[in-house]
RNA sequence: GAUCUCUUAGCUCAGCUGGUAGAGCAAUACACUUUUAAUGUAUGGGUCCUGGGUUCGAGCCCCAGAGGGAUCACCA
């Protein structure tokens, strides 16, 4: 199909064939060595160096017989200084009259070798004395502008072209940039944490006969040659433990999750979390390493330990407040949990306005009232502990009390950011919790898990007291970068497929009509072809339009009236 | 999936009661040898998201659809 250009993008095709008439090469192969990069020539900068650098043309200030530019390399810009006479030392003027001025545009990339110095306004600069063309780009950048006061002009703002063009984003906004810095910078932080504690970094199976270890929709996809469905994990969890069976002290994945569920400004269908297991540790050492990683993490992507969130200040000083769950929901509701039956916590529900309905356990209700009621109320980081047995299916049963698990959740900003558990190791404990699941499927919760016989094997084998985290990598970014929104945090957010080509130069339906009767008779009178189509007012003005538009036919006026012809 | 809302030039946005489509930046041409949101003058650039309808006439009103955003439900 033919693309439709617009003429700014004509232009810089037309740049590109004159640069080839040059004898430029817009697109060489041969290496480009620099031996700068712009933050080292501001950091470091002495007057008089000869220096390389390569990156975008980003802004052009062209003052006759000399102009100032702006290169942007990946770690920012530095102003060049070009003048004719210094970048073209002879008769030929070339370089800097045409292939600058005229055939160079906003967005190229090219290297430059001049000497450094200071401009009479005191900007440290880079008198150019060779140009070298790079890389022509042939459609025009966003130009955003920053003013003296640091205020953006026409920012690239429209999520869904800086989502769908990512690449686009990176270039134009600088602090989107510095957002994925720090989430690298976050995830080296929290991998150097478990290195430094002799932890093993693993791979488990992405693609799972059965997806396990956390309660979710999967997406399925189906094997070939085996002839057998697969899913895509929801979670590496048992996988995980399966590794402590087989012997290691602590083993660690950042793993990337697929849940087929639904989207929004905290939902992906993938997000990354990171899961650890480390043997012979209960969730009261965990809580302990957790806030001790947290705490190191925001101190090495910030100043300290306080991030500031929309306004809202959060610690991540260690240690964090704990708060049972049953104390939790004591303070925000009156109500005590302890010792209900289904029934009453159903009738305590209703009390407070949460709805519930029958499929719903008692875990279920307890997580629905903490959820409603409580949740919300942590903004400062705090381990909410000991939670009921039923909603943790995977963990052990309390040393105190067997309603209720060695788990908690870190709940930061009032939302839920990690979770972890005294690992259930007794493998008979674990296949009737299973079938409690399954008894809970069968009552219409489609949230329940799967009985996976392997994990059960492997637990009967013996594993270790364990004790195992996961930590939503996303969020935590997202609370790091000052981001509400997970698509700011996620190179390539998910989104409906973008529809390519949908109009071609081929003529409508109703054009192909107006022009078949036309072509016969070459030329008719307007009224008469406008009803011969039998077309309605709006039919007939678009089509016609349209055709002239693509110059296929012309209307004359003459002393009878209107003629349509055909255009040769 | 539900509700609200947005979609106009490469980018950011105006557009009156329904009457020939606008600005700034970007682009093109000219001027200008230390500028910095460079400046001045001139010029070009549009499927007003798509498809129907109402109307003499629709960017604007009505219906249907697509895509985005926000809120909610579900979830991490």
């Amino acid at each position: 199909m033919m693309q439709i250009l617009t003429e700014q993008e004509r232009i810089r095709r037309q740049s590109l064939v004159e640069l080839r008439n040059l004898g430029i090469e817009p697109y060489p192969a041969a290496e480009f060595k620099t031996n700068r990069t712009t933050t080292e020539l501001k950091d470091k900068f002495k007057e008089g160096e000869e220096v390389t650098i390569a990156g975008r043309l980003m802004t052009r200030r062209i003052m006759g017989k000399a102009s100032f530019g702006e290169v942007m390399d990946s770690k920012g810009r530095f102003q060049c200084y070009f003048n004719r006479d210094v970048l073209c030392e002879g008769e030929d003027k070339d370089l800097y009259n045409k292939v600058f001025k005229k055939l160079l545009d906003i967005g190229d990339f090219i290297g430059v070798t001049g000497t450094t110095f200071i401009t009479q306004t005191g900007e440290q600069s880079i008198e150019v004395k060779e140009l070298t063309v790079l890389s022509k780009s042939l459609k025009p950048l966003p130009i955003v502008k920053t003013d003296e006061e640091g205020n953006l002009h026409d920012a690239f703002n429209d999520p869904e072209l800086r989502y769908r063009m990512r690449y686009v984003d990176l270039v134009v906004n600088e602090d989107v940039r510095d957002t994925f810095i720090t989430r690298t910078k976050v995830i080296q932080s929290m991998r150097s944490f478990f290195n430094d504690h002799n932890y093993l970094e693993v791979d488990t199976p992405v693609l799972q006969p059965i997806p396990g270890g956390a309660a979710a929709r999967p997406f399925i996809t189906h094997h070939n040659a085996l002839d057998i469905p697969l899913y895509l994990r929801i979670a590496n969890e048992l996988y995980l433990k399966r590794l402590i069976v087989g012997g290691f002290d602590g083993v660690y994945e950042f793993s990337r999750n697929f849940r087929n569920e639904g989207m929004d400004r905290t939902h992906n269908p993938e997000f990354t979390v990171m899961e650890i297991y480390v043997a012979y540790k209960d969730y009261n050492w965990m809580m302990d390493f957790t806030e001790r990683m947290l705490e190191k993490v925001c101190r090495d992507v910030h100043e300290g330990s306080v991030v500031d969130f929309g306004g809202k200040q959060i610690d991540f000083k260690a240690p964090f407040q704990r708060v049972t769950m049953t104390d939790s929901i004591k303070e925000h509701t009156g109500i005590d949990i302890t010792g209900k039956s289904e029934e009453e916590l159903r009738a305590a529900c209703k009390e407070i306005g949460i709805e519930v309905d029958e499929s719903m356990g008692k875990g279920k209700l307890i997580d629905e009232i903490f959820g409603e009621k409580c949740e919300h109320h942590y903004i400062q980081p705090t381990f909410i502990t000991d939670y009921p047995t039923e909603m943790s299916p995977l963990c052990k049963r309390h040393r105190d009390n067997p309603d209720l698990t060695e788990r908690f959740e870190l709940m930061v900003n009032g939302n839920e950011l990690a979770n972890a558990y005294s690992e259930l190791n007794d493998p008979i404990d674990q296949r009737e919790r299973f079938e409690e699941q399954v008894r809970l499927m069968e009552r219409g919760d489609d949230e329940a898990m799967f009985i996976d016989q392997d994990f059960l094997r492997a637990l009967e084998y013996g594993m270790p007291p364990t004790s195992g985290m996961g930590i939503g990598v996303d969020r935590l970014i997202m609370l790091l970068t000052g981001n509400e929104s997970i698509q700011e945090v996620l190179l390539f957010p998910q989104m409906k497929p973008e529809v390519f080509g949908k109009q071609g130069p081929e003529l409508t339906e109703n054009e192909q009509l107006v022009f078949d009767i036309l072509s016969k008779a070459k030329s008719m009178d307007l009224n008469a072809l406008k009803e011969k189509t039998g077309l309605s007012n709006k039919q007939w003005d678009k089509s016609m339009k349209g055709l002239g538009k693509q110059g296929l036919t012309k209307v004359t006026k003459t002393d009878e009236g209107l003629t349509v012809s055909v255009v040769e």
